[in-house]
DNA sequence: CTCTTGACCACTC
DNA sequence: AGAGTGGCCAAGA
């Protein structure tokens, strides 16, 4: 397949985040079927800038902390640009430019009030390498 | 071809 | 809480 068919994967994922709603690179990635891969993510969004295309790019962030999202963007007009973009379709941005995925994350997240006891259970068991 | 950087993520100090 | 570290893989210099 073409070498653009990869992107495609992630660019498919994206595509189906509904507005006013944010995802994160590594969602993507996961959801793309390629857990560990969220950097690539990245790349293939980042290749879409100035092409025509109809990826809602703005509605993916970085993963900040455990229920938050943040723009990860280092170009400060490229962020500038994610953070209005966002706020015109109603996502609300910390002071700090952080989102709160309980409210506008996706895909929805099974609401989980943290537990008393710490049983964390490790949400990410990505220590392996993934291969073979 | 090697080295560096990157729209990442999670763990550790 | 902030900084450092390791890991993943791709693209650009």
């Amino acid at each position: 397949m073409d070498p653009a068919g990869r992107f495609e994967l992630f660019y498919r994922v994206v595509r189906r985040v509904p507005r006013g709603r944010v995802t994160t690179y590594g969602q993507v990635a996961l959801l793309a079927g390629m857990p560990g891969y969220a950097r690539h993510v990245g790349h293939a969004l980042a290749a879409l800038r100035g092409t025509a295309h109809r990826v809602p790019w703005q509605r993916v962030l970085g993963k900040d902390g455990r229920g938050w999202a943040r723009i990860a963007i280092l170009d400060a007009m490229g962020a500038g640009a994610q953070r209005a973009l966002l706020e015109r379709e109603g996502v609300a941005l910390d002071a700090r430019g952080r989102v709160r995925l309980a409210d506008f994350g996706w895909p929805t997240l099974t609401p989980r009030p943290a537990p008393a006891s710490r049983a964390r259970s490790r949400p990410r068991t990505r220590g392996s390498t993934g291969r073979s």
